[in-house]
DNA sequence: TCGAACCCTCACATTGATGTGAAGGTCAAA
DNA sequence: TTTGACCTTCACATCAATGTGAGGGTTCGA
């Protein structure tokens, strides 16, 4: 498919989806004119980018991890060098820490918006 | 405490304390001589701020949910507008939505350097 | 064959979180 | 009383992610 299907069916614009590829996160095939031709999985692909950009990480790391990460488990490793794990290692330590972290604030809004909108029950304290 | 001590003790730059000041974060007080003075519990605060920055929350996000936040389940609420309550609500679902995608991809990470470093046990599949 | 709707590259602008440095005030200890 | 370690404000720089527009090719249907 092209740029413009992608976008769509990602909800990114096609500007991000040229950024993603420059930044090696992507590589999609070029047809004869030129036109840049994504394959159906990439799909997927960009919706997980796009999820942990969101999440705080940033591309650099991305690239990184994306490769170790395939949906069917079956995962494909590409001869990790010991600096790769090591780099793993760390972003695994991060990404535990974030999850903790937004999962205490998040508990705590939680908490605060059943109080504040007294649910039906005023939060038997 | 002066910006020093917290700088220190939080590991954060005396210029992103007057940044988080600037953007409304945090309040210190002023000594006569013109010097910022933090109180004991901005410790914390500053920690806090700094995960849900790292989680990838704006400065704008946290200013409206920090208020929300108080570790002692004492929530001191400020009276909320429901523009207010419409974005601690919508926030939250960013919130479970990046702590799902992190999880995700953490486990598929983990999982993965189980496998490649064949911990004692080749992971039985 | 023309126009609309795509696509391309290049490049500059913006926003948020930071780094960094200049120019100067305060204070304690030598 | 001077030096050095603090602090102040102001301002410009940087980096990553993203917006936006110019200038120009391709394709397809009216």
């Amino acid at each position: 498919m092209r740029i413009g299907e992608l976008s769509e069916r990602t909800g990114t614009p096609p500007r991000l989806l040229r950024y993603y590829e420059e930044q090696g996160l992507i590589t999609p095939e070029r047809c004869a004119n030129g036109y840049r031709s994504y394959d159906e999985r990439l799909v997927d692909r960009v919706q997980q980018i796009r999820g942990l950009l969101d999440a705080g990480l940033p591309t650099r790391i991305i690239k990184q991890i994306l490769p170790c990460l395939d949906k069917s488990s079956t995962i494909h490793f590409p001869d990790p060098t010991p600096e790769m794990l090591a780099t793993l290692e760390l972003e695994l330590d991060r990404m535990t820490r974030r999850i903790d972290c937004l999962a205490r604030n998040r508990d705590a809004i939680a908490a605060y918006l059943d109080v504040v909108r007294g649910d039906r029950r005023p939060a038997r304290n």
